[in-house]
DNA sequence: CATGAATGAGCTTTCATTCAT
DNA sequence: CATGAATGAAAGCTCATTCAT
């Protein structure tokens, strides 16, 4: 690919994520040309349709997410990393009218598909590791972390709840998940 | 309002739910008029624009909860009573697409907003009494408990969770609600 | 319907059946709305597709020459009726860029099919009442008969002939068809 | 011109030959390109509009279409040679659906125009001789000729005939095209 | 010369809303 | 009051054509 066609998709990626991130995922597919300072042709050249423009976000998120879960996975304390992962994703999902819509969206490719498994897996050794180091009840299943995850970003998303909100909304769910010695 | 204008207003009411309660707040008004059995010009000389019908759906969704919550804080176990109506909640969220939708809607009027405000303080109710009952912690402060309830609603309606997640889900959201004496 | 959809209705069909006269089938429909004296939306409200809007016209067309046919059929020639309604339709296709290209279209609907299967058989009932007058040979079937009607219709339709050379060439197809008792 | 330019300019041709015979003149310029194998910039360079990719392609079929008509013209059997070429040329149309519908388009340009008219000729040339061997009657003229020989491809073109209905077909015009001691 | 990214007018279709019947 | 036909502004998407690389 051409060095103008990169930077215009990238442009058109970004004013995407902008553009939905404002004001949902109905948002007309002309306003994210404008915002990208493209024709409207430019948009479908790189994105066929719009679903497919959407999925590009969504790959990309998961990307992003995907190089932060290796980070934590990495860390020091394996028993919060599960934790500090779950509370920086909602925090993004205040901020991204996207990220949400497009986790729970059904009917996703297989590339997306592929993503996705691959967050979920990525979850799982969070899980798996914060269990192993008690911090975690051992009846705590992959499928429900999910689910809370996606409820609670999805909150955090429609209601837009401040800091303070956010912080005691997950201090709940964390209390959930841990262990009687985990709780301190 | 004449008897039978009235009968239309409830036909239209009922028939609006349903519908977007099958395919979401995006299906059409002229859908809505085809299933309540009017013309197009009836459901708008009812409701002025889209935006009422959805807003007076959503009155009576909160109307009606507001119904169920009188009955839960006259139960017998009080302590109990929070939990109860939460999961009753959440469960009819995964049925309806539209409640959880609008519950977070902006720009709602002040007659809606009343009514939420309403049902803000009916669950009130249930979490002071179950605080004082000394199932739910102390320190949780209503905000969370909505803020939860929200999110949760919203997850299992797009994600479509089966009976056995939402239960397990919600086990961790009421573990981290409970004091120890409440986890039993 | 009432009466001035009614009028709408036959509005566009004739702006229709005008527009697509001149400009083929690629014609857009906002002209046809246009040159009927309506909104793009009415178009699509009497005619959901444009496909619809075509198989409308064809219809139409259809039904008239059945119309025509039954005419011929009552004749007191039998033998000349098939060489009369032949020549006739071909002369309404030079002034109809529609009728042909839809009579050869593929994938109509049930309905269209129908009127189709109705032409069929009133050619057919022209065809077998000329060889039992003795005019038309006997080894000639239907399927030729379709064939060259559809062939030397859009060659009238697409070449522009003039009435002379649209009546030499039915002659030569006409002696092809004739028994020689039949030419006379 | 440069050797390569050369070569592209006959692939972008027998790309656009076989890409509007698969789908008709409505097929995409870029889908010339692609099966050219070149981008879609050279197509434009070699042809300035696709009207003239267009009639590119229509002088080359009538080039090739005086090539056979010259190797029939110097056939031993003259009376027979008019009644092979209509035929051969039929039996082509029913694989191409270019042909016939450029040679009936309006405003070709002189270039174009010109190689219709040395068609013509040849044609005629056919036709000539034939009456002279006696096998078709002298009152044919050569307009009838072409007429027929248009609607017939376009008729062939358009229904997809088998290959049995096209020979029944054309048996009934040649036969109104032969004298009587030529239908022997 | 070839490339292929960008353009933007134009197309079909949908739908909230209005208003004559 | 109810009806439902008409409206027309978008929306998603296509494609001939241009021009910087």
């Amino acid at each position: 690919m051409r060095a103008d066609a990169q930077r215009n998709r990238e442009r058109i990626l970004a004013a995407a994520e902008a553009v939905f991130a404002d004001k949902g995922p109905t948002a007309s597919t002309e306003e994210v040309a404008a915002r990208a300072g493209v024709a409207i042709g430019t948009v479908f050249k790189h994105f066929p349709t719009k679903q497919a423009l959407l999925q590009a976000i969504m790959k990309g998120l998961l990307g992003r997410l995907e190089g932060e879960m290796a980070e934590f996975a990495a860390d020091d304390a394996p028993g919060e990393a599960l934790f500090t992962f779950v509370a920086r994703m909602v925090e993004q999902a205040a901020r991204k009218r996207t990220v949400v819509g497009l986790l729970a969206e059904t009917g996703v490719d297989l590339q997306v598909a592929t993503s996705v498994r691959m967050l979920r897996e990525g979850i799982e050794t969070l899980l798996v590791r914060s269990q192993e180091a008690g911090t975690v009840r051992e009846d705590v299943r992959l499928d429900e972390v999910i689910a809370l995850l996606t409820g609670i970003c999805q909150g955090a998303l429609h209601a837009g709840w401040d800091d303070d909100l956010q912080r005691r909304t997950l201090a709940i769910v964390f209390a959930g998940l841990r262990t009687p010695e985990g709780r301190g």
